[in-house]
DNA sequence: TTTATATATGAACACATGCTCATATATAAA
DNA sequence: TTTATATATGAGCATGTGTTCATATATAAA
């Protein structure tokens, strides 16, 4: 890699300009925790992988708010899911974003 | 499922329940980091300090806008400011929730 | 096939959000 | 005081967001 680039890149979350598909994608992955319900989801996804059903009652949501903040969640590649049956079992699929929400909520509670 | 697995799925795992206000704080945590306009204000300020106007020029933002972004981020003690004479000086005042960003650009931008 | 269960989806609605415009406030200098 | 500069603020507007409701789709069993 040109150094050029190299210095221009280790700087870019040092206070260096950010080009608009960098503030897209950042705002928008934190736009997805910036929302109790999918914190709660994203918060019971930390652990295990769980069905659609399961997750809206256990949070006490509707299946239709789960499905689609699901599909939210889904499009942004921060979770994933296995068929079995009729049922769809999902997971987290980021770890660097669920540990991002894990320094906030710790941020949070511990102040 | 009955009740008494849901209460015991609810406190198990490494994700702990959330209470309302932890809840609340985080979204609205997130929620600062969710708008390019604020992005681009933190990133700024994560170096140095800036004056309200310099701030609308380096970014290209009207004075209004960036008056009112400020005063949001200031509400969450997020930045701060000085007086001297008639400007106001602004800067950052939550250095874990500036590395929160830090992370999530270098996570952006090494993708 | 019919029936039951699980999930996805789109429309509609209420509410939140971010910007602009005009104006108010505050400090300093003349 | 008057004037200039810097910042804050509120109203209005367009757009975005999260939920609910009704319904569609998909899989499995009878």
């Amino acid at each position: 890699m040109d150094e050029q680039v190299k210095q221009i890149e280790i700087e870019s979350g040092n206070g260096q300009h950010l080009d608009e598909e960098t503030l897209f994608v950042v705002s928008q992955t934190f736009k997805a925790l910036s929302d109790p319900t999918r914190i709660r989801i994203l918060n019971l996804l930390c652990s295990d992988e769980h069905s659609v059903n399961d997750i809206a009652e256990i949070l006490d949501l509707s299946q239709s708010t789960v499905s689609h903040q699901l599909r939210f969640l889904k499009n942004l590649r921060l979770v994933k899911f296995r068929r079995e049956g009729t049922s769809l079992y999902y997971s987290k699929d980021d770890d660097h974003i669920m540990n991002l929400l894990k320094q906030a909520i710790e941020h949070a509670t511990h102040n």
